[in-house]
Formats: C-alpha cells, structure tokens, sequence
DNA sequence: ATTATATATGAATAGTTGTTCAAGTGTTTA
DNA sequence: TAAACACTTGAACAACTATTCATATATAAT
C-alpha cells in the first residue's frame, strides 16, 4: 500500500531481456528521435499541410496562400514564421509582395509517402 | 475604420490568378489532407515516434516498452490505445501479457525519409 | 506627405493534448 | 479463494498551440 505511481519495471523486462536490449541498440538516438517527432509535429497540421503542398506546385505569397486557404493574411503569416524556422520554406521579398518557396526537397516524398498509407485506409 | 477582420482578398490575387488556381486544381482533396495531417500528428510526438521505432524492429508488450522508455505503464498504454485507434499498432494477447506490433509496412518508409530531413540539418 | 497595400507580430483566448493518479478488468499463481 | 501481475481506462491537471484581434512596419501609389 502506499505506492500510488505505476511501476515500471516487471518481470517480463527479464523474461524478454535480449529483445529489449537488441531493440534498444537500434533505437536512433534520443536527439534525432526527438527531432523527428518535431518535424512530424510541424505535418501535423491542416493549415502547415496546405501551405506545404501548395508550395511543392508553386512559390506562392502570402496574401495568394491565404485566399486558397481561405484564411486570414495574419494567421497564415502566423503559420509562415513556424515554418520558415523549421526550415522548410524560405521566402524572397519583391516590393511589398513575399513569396515564399520550399527549402527542402524531402517534403514532397515525406508527403507522397504518408499519403499512400493515407489512401489505404479507404 | 471598424474593419478589424484581417483581408483575405488581395491585389495578388487577381495578379497571380493563373498560378492559383493551378496550385488549386493540383492540390488533393481536402480530407486526404486532414487525414495526412491526422497521420503526421500521430508520428508528432516523441513518446509515439519511440513506440513506433521499437516495433519496427521487435514486437513487445506494455511493460517491456515502459521499461525501454523509463515511462510508466499507463502512459504507453494510452498511448498506444492512440496508435490503434490510428490503425498503426496491432496486438495479440498471450495469458496476462499483450504484445504490440506495426500494423503498417510504411511507417518504417515514412521515419526513414524524415530522419534523412533530421540529419541534413545539422 | 498621405493613403493604400502586403506582411509581420505580440497578446489573449479557446481548444487540444500528454501524463499522472486512482481505480478497474482479466489472467495466473500460491 | 486470495494475492499478484499485466494491462486498461476515466478524470483531472498542466502545458502547449492555432487563431483572432489590434497594431506595427515597409513599400508603392497618389
């Protein structure tokens, strides 16, 4: 009694020692775990998802982004910010006008690749 | 004055229709586009992304993966309930003990073009 | 110079989410 | 039957996040 907090360890940790230990060899570093989960996180949404896919088309500004996502300047700006310091997109400005365009050649296959899973699963 | 509503609607619009609505006519459909976000949110999460990783290489049960994350029993649980519900983990049980599994061969495609994102970046 | 346009940004708010805690189910062992 | 074990689950709480609103900046046009 006493011990609220689940406990962790059991005896199939021993049972299933060798499994544990091999896979833990494998596992990529916790940093690139970590990393990947945030680039995964940044996919993780419908608005970044839009814009991504759009700008594997075409570089696009802002104001063009926002009216075919049918969202307002500033919260694609919002989304726009996260985006450029994950750098997957850069921008060039052109007078007043910012277009932006992918920074990374991975994104497309990344997409097409969750999208067949996607597609799967009817 | 009074309009505090962001413009969608812009000069660019009319300017840059042609790429527009070509970006538009080449984009998929808005739900296979929630469900790709849905699929990256799911991969989004450091706790998820190292369940996932650990069964692409051994399927293993509750505590084994509690163990190899030095998380708590139920945490993984709820998370992989999650996971199933995504239909990217699959389980058997054997007496008291649940094994999990990948329930999907592209995951492991998906990780590995994201991790060569990871690893570019420095 | 003044006004309009395109974009950026800080603060606030509402909605979402991951973990913990406590209690539950079902199976096995004593 | 009772206790131990592996796992599940619901509620609560804290942390995070996406959009909105208001405002600011920079460039272009008048």
């Amino acid at each position: 009694m006493g011990e609220s907090l689940d406990r962790i360890r059991c005896d199939c940790n021993v049972i299933h020692e060798d499994t544990v230990n091999k896979v833990k060899a494998l596992m990529p570093d916790e940093e690139s775990l970590y990393d990947l989960a945030e680039l995964f996180k940044v996919f993780g949404d419908t608005t970044r998802i839009k814009i991504l896919w759009a700008l594997t088309e075409s570089e696009m500004c802002v104001c063009d982004l926002a009216f075919l996502l049918n969202m307002t300047q500033s919260a694609i700006s919002h989304q726009l910010r996260l985006l450029k310091q994950s750098r997957l997109v850069k921008n060039r400005k052109e007078g007043k006008v910012v277009f932006y365009s992918l920074d990374d050649g991975h994104i497309e296959k990344i997409f097409k690749q969750g999208m067949i899973h996607v597609k799967e699963q009817g």
